[in-house]
DNA sequence: TACGGTAGTGGAGACCTCTCCGGATAGCAA
DNA sequence: TTGCTATCCGGAGAGGTCTCCACTACCGTA
């Protein structure tokens, strides 16, 4: 049985969230919890680390990103779809504060469940794709990946972008060998 | 003219964070001030981020590694000697409390300079042997690399140690492609 | 030896994350 | 209505990071 008023304060937090992370990336817990007129106990007892918080936030874009998976996949060969899909999801994680590291730390915690396992189901997709005609080898892992692309994300966020040419390299990683 | 209590105070410190880092990776920079016997203030003014007193402590570590990056090549081929090399940071990063988020974190900061380029120039000598001989991509990129290496670190923390095949797709990533 | 300029000190304090628990209250039964 | 209680609230507070600046003490000079 969930409470209305516990229901209520949950979407007063996500919206003050939501802006406060619009504004700035660098939102203290605290301020969130006040601009919803909420105890820092409630927020934590919502949301028991920001990356949840942030997650939460940021479902839906994470929802779009994982429901494009099909159409890349349709009209992309997989290393192809893989790399559109890719950069995307770093493009995602610059411009949503805070994003980029819930994504790549999430690997660690079982709370981002909901989040973590659809992307790393994407991720499958993408790689089952390719495993299937011959050009992504066989024993490659999402998690792996996920991971890897959280070393692109913080590339990405340097003085200079470097992500493009990481994502290259890492993609020529995943190609399959043709014996010679 | 840096004065002698000034000195002191430093190999004081030095020699705090080591012990506490010894003991554990989670010590407060608090704590290791105090054990110190100097405020927080003089603390961070010798180390102005926790990643600038951790790197302080392995410089020994680090200079280390760095040394070893000759004789690997002298005895190994040059991919099999960054491989040698790279799983080696990478289990100094395990052991040492705090090395591996400084080293990841380092790439960003001027700050550690005194560490972080050395680290650089050691994995530009073991990319470039690799290139002379035609086995490594001349466009490889010494920071992108390092930046992977954090991806490894990581996943070398996980659950599972997810190192040694993420490792085996970056150098794959790297190698020239023989043109066919 | 006494002294002044200045490099260096260290702790108070602003602000943060996260926990704990006494008190408030929504929702149900009577 | 009224009373009961599981559920939820929210703020005090422990402990952390890092800054600021009034003060201290080192060291070259006379």
């Amino acid at each position: 049985m969930v409470r209305s008023d516990a229901r209520e304060n949950r979407a007063r937090i996500l919206e003050a969230a939501r802006q406060a992370f619009a504004e700035s990336g660098d939102t203290s817990m605290n301020q969130i919890a006040q601009r919803a007129g909420v105890g820092p106990g409630t927020l934590y007892r919502n949301f028991p680390t920001r990356e949840a918080l942030v997650l939460a936030i940021y479902q839906h874009e994470v929802d779009q990103l994982i429901g494009s998976v099909p159409e890349l996949l349709a009209t992309l060969p997989p290393l192809k779809a893989l790399q559109r899909w890719t950069t995307d999801l770093v493009s995602a994680m610059r411009k949503k504060h805070g994003l980029g590291d819930a994504l790549s730390s999430g690997a660690h915690q079982a709370i981002t469940e909901q989040t973590y396992g659809p992307v790393i189901a994407a991720i499958t997709q993408l790689l089952d794709a390719g495993k299937r005609d011959g050009t992504i080898r066989t024993d490659a892992d999402p998690g792996d990946f996920l991971q890897l692309t959280g070393a692109l994300w913080r590339a990405a966020s340097g003085a200079k972008d470097r992500s493009q040419p990481m994502l290259g390299l890492i993609l020529d990683g995943l190609k399959a060998h043709p014996q010679r």
